[in-house]
DNA sequence: CTAAAAATATACCTATATGTATATTTTTGA
DNA sequence: TCAAAAATATACATATAGGTATATTTTTAG
């Protein structure tokens, strides 16, 4: 096997690829300080990510895997104790990917908590398409399949649920703080609201492939937020 | 194989049990046109429908049928063409039965249209935990396994999404025909607001093993209720 | 550049998956 | 009650699952 893998054999030059000159000159940043190993291994987790989100963490298969990365099952047994070593990598790497991508919404816009709050509904809106095609929101679809079958991922499945809490959380506080949100709320309750809304928006849109429950649930947290958080 | 299947051979006394007299006396009113064959099916549908609820439609192997109902292979696929066709009827069993009980919890309250809609959210409150342990619900688990793996089953997902949001379209009728309702409500708009929430409440409360999501989620359809569907 | 160490590939193992051909048992209807 | 039909069980077939022992290749660091 072996195709193109180019993170991991690459170049065919071995006294000038093999050498620390490689990484100085070409590897990004955080590849500097990669062993083999590593990269190998955030290489199987990134080329099958997308794979476990839609097909689920049960329903790949390690031939999946290994048709995937071009690597064989020698090389994954390699860099992972087991398959459930590597479905667990790969909900982290997916449930972090998204994590930042609304973290990072709710900080580009310029304005204050309210804006924020809107910059991650923006975020939904904005991506819906390749968001859906990628297989929709990996905490939700990792949180069905794994409840009664993988209890180990369990566990991350609601520390994932809880940072996402958090984000809603701190966002309210600190419009609290700001004072343009008003003082006596019940910030842990309209923070679940908020999940809940946008999951069941989430798994609405996608299952009956229509946009439409997307823009209900969002349009429920933006009244929300009007009547309610808003001073 | 056969255990103790009563349905499938019960009596040992075949000139007595193989002999319409049996039905007359014993069969249930429903049995009494139902052919063995007819039996048998759905024999092994309810024996394994909680079972594919909570390891999914393909999580559940043809062993753990055989194991559950206690008959074998053959058996089962005299009865069936193939796995599909068990999966594809034991998901409608479990999504006529959860609809079946909304349906009696909205009719089961003597009130109007506004009780009929708090009647569907108390069958909820008040069977959680056996709700819970059985899986969730079926459409929830079915949608998010279904989607990008079992297409044919997709189609009945999304027939029974329809069924729930006609269900609380019709309510919401009712009470605006009853005048208890304002007048200009957006119907559809509400009606899968509502599912939204229950959908999202129940994937969180499940998940987080809390029910106060549920609680969060159907205290916002109440306030819903209060503030913008009744006069 | 080179030898040791690490990563990867090959070949194989066992268990279990769905599914089928056929034998046996049970049900049916006259 | 009894022979035909239907349902069910047995035994087997083939594919694929996850996983491992070992050979080969690549990387590493002196």
């Amino acid at each position: 096997m072996g195709f193109d893998n180019t993170i991991n054999k690459s170049i065919k030059k071995p006294s000038f690829y093999t050498h620390r000159y490689y990484f100085i000159i070409f590897a990004k940043k955080n590849e500097l300080i990669m062993s083999k190993a590593e990269r190998t291994k955030r290489y199987i987790i990134k080329k099958s990510a997308e794979h476990f989100n839609k097909k689920g963490y049960t329903g790949t298969s390690l031939r999946d895997i290994t048709e995937l990365t071009g690597l064989t099952k020698g090389s994954i047994y390699g860099n992972f104790e087991n398959k459930e070593e590597v479905a667990q990598a790969v909900y982290r790497y997916n449930a972090k990917n998204i994590g930042n991508q609304l973290l990072n919404a709710s900080r580009i816009t310029e304005g204050g908590a309210k804006e924020k709050l809107i910059g991650i509904l923006d975020y939904y809106r904005d991506n819906w398409e390749d968001f859906r095609k990628a297989g929709g929101c990996p905490l939700l679809n990792a949180a069905t399949e794994v409840d009664d079958t993988l209890p180990k991922l369990v566990v991350d499945v609601r520390r994932s649920f809880m940072g996402f809490f958090k984000m809603f959380e701190s966002i309210i506080l600190e419009g609290m703080a700001e004072k343009v949100f008003k003082e006596d709320l019940n910030v842990k309750h309209l923070a679940s609201t908020m999940v809940i809304l946008i999951e069941g928006g989430i798994l609405l849109a996608k299952t009956m492939d229509n946009r439409d429950y997307l823009n209900v649930a969002f349009k429920r947290i933006e009244t929300i937020i009007e009547n309610e958080i808003m001073l």
